[in-house]
RNA sequence: GCCGAAGUAGCUCAGUGGCAGAGCAACGCACUCGUAAUGCGUAGGCCGGGGGUUCAAAUCCCCUCUUCGGCUCCA
C-alpha cells in the first residue's frame, strides 16, 4: 500500500500502482467527472498514470488555473489534429494554453481565411465527438528527431535540438495526430465541451522577425458552454468600453491621418484632463513636489551625455537648428537634471523633489500604435527626486503611498513588480545590485508582495512598477519607481556636503499615472465612459420640458456655474424623452428636467445616470449634494 | 517595421465594370410636449491619396497613407 496526501492535508492508502483516475474516483464520482490532469508531487501529470510511492496529489480541473491550460493545451491539439486533416503537409510551430484560451502557429502555404476557421472548428467538433484518447508515448532523442525529421516537421526537430541533454522527450497522440509534447492532456479529446476559434494573425517563428512568419490561431474553450457564452460577453463588453470608440462618442479626443499616434483632444477631453492635472499639483504639492517645465527640444550634446544617444537612439525624433543636432525629448530625466545643476545644493535642501508634466515623443512602430494607449507623443507625471543615500529607503515609500493614494481614489487595485538589469545597460553590476535592493528593501518595509521580473529594467536602473487591475480584470501598467545612480554620476551632480565636500546625490525617477493619455484610456474602459461626477465634462445637463422652462434653466445654471459645476442647457424643441435619451448616451451624471411645475415652485427634477427620476427638490439642496460628490472625489 | 484585413456622407453600413445609396445625426417647417427616439421636408460625397487597365472604375491592377487584428516593443 502506498499513502497518498491530498491537498486539505488528508491522507489514504491506496494499493501500489493505483492510477490517479482511480484515485479521483474514489475520492467522489463528481471529481472523477471533472478531472482533467492532477499535480503529483508538484509534477503535472496525465490520470492515467499509475502511483507506486507515497505521493502528495493535487486533482487538477477546470476550476484552477493550471486546470483551465491543461484544457486549453489539449484543445490547441485538437485544432492542429483538424488542421492536419484539412490542409495535408501542414507543419507545426507551437501551441500552447495562454491567458483565457490557447493558439497554434501553422506553416502552411495559403493563409487562411475566415472561412477556414469555420471549417477548422467544424472538423474539431467532429474530433471532440470522436472521443479519441490522448496517449503519451516517451521516445529518446534520435527517435523522435527521426520520427519529426521524416514527417518534414521542422519547427518541431528545431525544438528537439534545443531541448536540455536530459530532457525526457513525449509525445501525445490522438488518433492518427501525434504532436512533440511536455504534456499534460485531459484523458480523451470528448472531454472538450465548447470550442470557439477566436481569431487570426500572423506570428513569427519564435517571436523573431528574422524568422519566417507563420499563421497562428487563437481559440478558446470551455467546459460548459455557458463559461463559452460568458466569456464571450466580457470580450463584447471590453469592445463596447473601447476607448477609442468611446472618445470618439463622447467627444473626448480624435486621432488624425495627418498625425499617426499624436492625439488630439477635444474640449470635453480637456476638462477630464484638467480634472486629473488639478488633482495631480494638489498631491504633489502636499507631498513636498515642485514642479518644473523643461524644454521638448534640447541638443544633441545633452543626449549623449545622458546616454539615451546610444541607448535610446531608435525611438527618438531629431531636428536640425541653425546647423546643430537636436532631439526631441523622449525622457524629461535630462531635462530635470539640468534645472537641478543650475545651482549649487547644500545637503539641507535635499532631498529636493522636481516634478514634470513633461510631453515626450517615442518613436513608436507603426503597428504597434493603438489609440491613447500606445502613442507617439504623450504626456508623463514625471518626477525626479535628488537625495542623499541615506533618504532612499524613505523616498521609495514615500513614492509608493503616493502612488496608493491615487489608485484608491480611482478604485483600481493593483500589483506591483520588480525589474532588475536588462542586457542593453549602463553601469556595473554592483551599482546594480546595490539600487535593486534598495527597492527592495522598500518593499519589504512597507510589507508589500511583489514579483520579479528579471532583466527588464530600464537602462540606467531597476525599477518598481505598479500594474493596475480594471473591473474587467485586464492589468495595466501605469507607475513606475526607477532608482538611478548613473545619471548623477554622468551629469556629475553634487550637493555639499556637512564637512564642506562634494558629493553624489542619488536620483530617483517615478510616474504615478505613467502617461496621462494612456490613464485617460483606462479610465474610459474602466468606467465605460460613465465617469465620477468630479470627472465628468458635463456634471449636470438641465432639459426643458417646454420653452417656457428657458428663462428659469437659464438661472438654474448660472447657479451651477457660480458654484463650479459643470452645467449645460438643452433647450431645444424636442420632447423630453428624446433629451433625457441623448444625455443618458452622453452619459451626463445628473440630468435636470425642467417643466412649469419645477418653474412654479423653483424646484428641479433630478434624473441621476444609472438610478432614473429621484423627483423634485430644490434647487440650493441640489447643488450641495452635487459639491459634496465632487468633492470626496465620487 | 513585419503578416493579414479594412478605408464609400459627421456616425453605422449597403453598393463586384455602366447615373453613388440607406438608417441615424445635421439643417428647415409643423407640433409646446413630463423622464431613453414626434412627423414631414432639405441638404450633404474627389468612394483615403497617386498612377494604370478600359469606351466606361467606388468596383480590376500597381504604389502609397491611415485604421483594425496580431508579432514585437513599452508609459
Amino acid at each position: 500500500m502506498i499513502k497518498i496526501t491530498f491537498r486539505d492535508g488528508s491522507i489514504k492508502e491506496y494499493p501500489q500502482g493505483t492510477t490517479v483516475m482511480d484515485i479521483a474516483r474514489d475520492i467522489s464520482p463528481g471529481l472523477a467527472r471533472n478531472a482533467l490532469a492532477a499535480k503529483l508531487n508538484g509534477r503535472k501529470v496525465d490520470l492515467t498514470v499509475p502511483v507506486n510511492e507515497d505521493s502528495s496529489i493535487d486533482i487538477l480541473t477546470f476550476d484552477s488555473e493550471e486546470g483551465q491550460d491543461v484544457y486549453r493545451h489539449s484543445t490547441a491539439h485538437i485544432m492542429a489534429q483538424a488542421v492536419q486533416r484539412l490542409f495535408p503537409g501542414v507543419k507545426f510551430g507551437i501551441g500552447p494554453a495562454i491567458t483565457d484560451g490557447y493558439y497554434y502557429d501553422f506553416d502552411v502555404p495559403e493563409n487562411f481565411s475566415p472561412e477556414d476557421l469555420e471549417r477548422i472548428e467544424e472538423e474539431m467538433q467532429k474530433i471532440i465527438r470522436e472521443d479519441r484518447p490522448f496517449e503519451r508515448t516517451e521516445v529518446s532523442r534520435e527517435e523522435a528527431l527521426k520520427m519529426f525529421g521524416e514527417a518534414g516537421e521542422i519547427y518541431k526537430v528545431e525544438l528537439i535540438n534545443d531541448l536540455p541533454e536530459d530532457a525526457v522527450i513525449s509525445c501525445y497522440r490522438q488518433g492518427e495526430f501525434i504532436d512533440l509534447c511536455a504534456g499534460p492532456h485531459v484523458p480523451s479529446t470528448g472531454k472538450i465541451k465548447s470550442v470557439k476559434l477566436m481569431n487570426l494573425a500572423g506570428a513569427y517563428w519564435r517571436g523573431s522577425e528574422k524568422n519566417k512568419m507563420l499563421q497562428r490561431i487563437y481559440g478558446t474553450s470551455f467546459p460548459k458552454k455557458s463559461l463559452l457564452d460568458e466569456h464571450l460577453y466580457r470580450i463584447e463588453e471590453a469592445k463596447r468600453r473601447d476607448h477609442r470608440k468611446l472618445g470618439a462618442e463622447l467627444d473626448l479626443f480624435s486621432m488624425q491621418d495627418e498625425g499617426p499616434g499624436f492625439p488630439f483632444f477635444h474640449p470635453k477631453g480637456m476638462v477630464l484632463r484638467n480634472e486629473l492635472e488639478d488633482f495631480w499639483r494638489q498631491e504633489h504639492k502636499k507631498a513636498g513636489y515642485h514642479e518644473i517645465r523643461t524644454p521638448v527640444i534640447l541638443n544633441r550634446s545633452l543626449w549623449e551625455q545622458s546616454g539615451h544617444w546610444d541607448h535610446y537612439r531608435e525611438n527618438m525624433y531629431f531636428t536640425n537648428i541653425d546647423d546643430l543636432d537636436y532631439a526631441v525629448k523622449p525622457m524629461n530625466c535630462p531635462g530635470g537634471i539640468l534645472v537641478y545643476k543650475s545651482k549649487l545644493h547644500s545637503y539641507r535642501d535635499l532631498p529636493i523633489r522636481l516634478a514634470e508634466l513633461g510631453l515626450v515623443h517615442r518613436h513608436e512602430l507603426s503597428g504597434a500604435l493603438h489609440g491613447l494607449m500606445r502613442v507617439r507623443c504623450f504626456n508623463q507625471d514625471d518626477a525626479h527626486i535628488f537625495m542623499l543615500p541615506s533618504q532612499v529607503t524613505y523616498e521609495i515609500i514615500g513614492v509608493i503611498d503616493l502612488i496608493d493614494r491615487f489608485y484608491r481614489v480611482f478604485g483600481f487595485e493593483y500589483h506591483v513588480e520588480l525589474s532588475t538589469k536588462p542586457e542593453k545597460a549602463m553601469g556595473s553590476d554592483e551599482i546594480w545590485e546595490m539600487a535593486t535592493e534598495a527597492l527592495k528593501k522598500a518593499l519589504e518595509t512597507r510589507g508589500m508582495e511583489y514579483k520579479i521580473n528579471e532583466g527588464d529594467g530600464a537602462f540606467y536602473g531597476p525599477k518598481i512598477d505598479f500594474h493596475l487591475r480594471d473591473c474587467l480584470g485586464r492589468t495595466w501598467q501605469c507607475g513606475t519607481i526607477q532608482l538611478d545612480f548613473l545619471m548623477p554620476e554622468k551629469f556629475d551632480l553634487n550637493y555639499i556636503g556637512e564637512d564642506g565636500q562634494k558629493h553624489r546625490p542619488v536620483m530617483i525617477h517615478r510616474v504615478v499615472f505613467g502617461s496621462i493619455e494612456r490613464f485617460i484610456g483606462i479610465l474610459i474602459e474602466h468606467f465605460a465612459g460613465a465617469f465620477p461626477v468630479w470627472l465628468s465634462p458635463v456634471q449636470v445637463k438641465i432639459l426643458t420640458v417646454t420653452d417656457r422652462g428657458l428663462k428659469y434653466a437659464r438661472e438654474i445654471l448660472a447657479t451651477l456655474e457660480d458654484n463650479d459645476i459643470r452645467g449645460e442647457t438643452d433647450g431645444r424643441n424636442e420632447k423630453i424623452g428624446y433629451k433625457i435619451r441623448e444625455a443618458q448616451l452622453e452619459k451626463v451624471p445628473y440630468m435636470l428636467v425642467i417643466g412649469d411645475r419645477e418653474v412654479e415652485n423653483r424646484t428641479v427634477a433630478v434624473r441621476k445616470r444609472g438610478e432614473g427620476d429621484l423627483g423634485a427638490r430644490d434647487l440650493a439642496g441640489f447643488v450641495e449634494t452635487v459639491k459634496n460628490e465632487i468633492a470626496g472625489k465620487c
